[in-house]
DNA sequence: AAAGAGTCCAACCGCGACCAG
DNA sequence: CCTGGTCGCGGTTGGACTCTT
């Protein structure tokens, strides 16, 4: 069987029905590794990549899709300021939930509320007489927020590594189902990270 | 009703890490 | 060590759908 080897034959686009039914076929019989022999062992014309993406977000069991609560949202939000962009982390977070998908969250909705909060803020202080001074501030407050995002990245490495801590720190997915009231409690009370961070 | 703008999300891309030979 | 293959991640793109005018 010959393996799909360049980008110009695979199939690329959306996956069809009969797509998710064969990789999903195969994928019980050889298990979800060596992507780009099970995309030929199921006859697929899709590179590996693809295969594995389709499965890592869509077709595997135990995924939830959409209808994120709010307290998973929220979860969302204090993870993502201590951890910054590190999807699959914060995916790690929330049992069912994908990097993909809470990206996309983010990127869609997250984002936004964010600006229209920083916006609201805008329009309290500009009816007042240092409108000017606060624009500068909101503008530097989004400058340390995103150096905090990005330096709290760096930082977790660093502690990561000083104290043979790996990603997997952060990782409960193996775990059972995930508390997340507790899980909400747990980022109220770690001031811990605060402190180092 | 139609056209343009905006939104959402699935898929793709590029890069770095890891590993076997 | 070096190299090629594979995997995983985050960023970006593109197209379908919805909303607005």
């Amino acid at each position: 069987m010959a393996l799909i080897s360049t980008k110009k034959e695979a199939t690329r686009g959306v996956w069809t029905e009969e797509e998710d039914h064969k990789l999903s076929q195969i994928i019980q019989i050889h298990g979800p590794n060596k992507w780009k022999s099970l995309a030929a062992k199921a006859g697929l014309k899709r590179c590996g990549k693809s295969c594995r993406l389709r499965w890592m977000n869509f077709l595997r069991p135990n995924i939830k899709r959409g209808n994120i609560s709010d307290q998973e949202e929220d979860l969302i939000l204090r993870l993502h300021k201590l951890l910054g962009n590190r999807w699959s982390l914060i995916a790690g977070r929330l049992p069912g939930r994908t990097d993909h998908e809470i990206k996309n969250y983010w990127n869609s909705h997250l984002s936004k509320k964010i600006k229209m909060k920083m916006k609201e803020k805008q329009v309290k202080s500009s009816s007042s007489v240092e409108s000017q001074k606060a624009e500068v501030s909101i503008g530097m407050e989004m400058m340390v927020e995103k150096g905090r995002s990005e330096e709290s990245s760096s930082k977790i490495d660093e502690y990561s590594k000083s104290n043979s801590i790996g990603d997997d720190f952060f990782d409960f997915s193996q775990e059972g189902p995930l508390n997340l009231e507790l899980m909400s409690k747990f980022l109220d009370l770690d001031q811990t990270w605060f402190d180092f961070l």
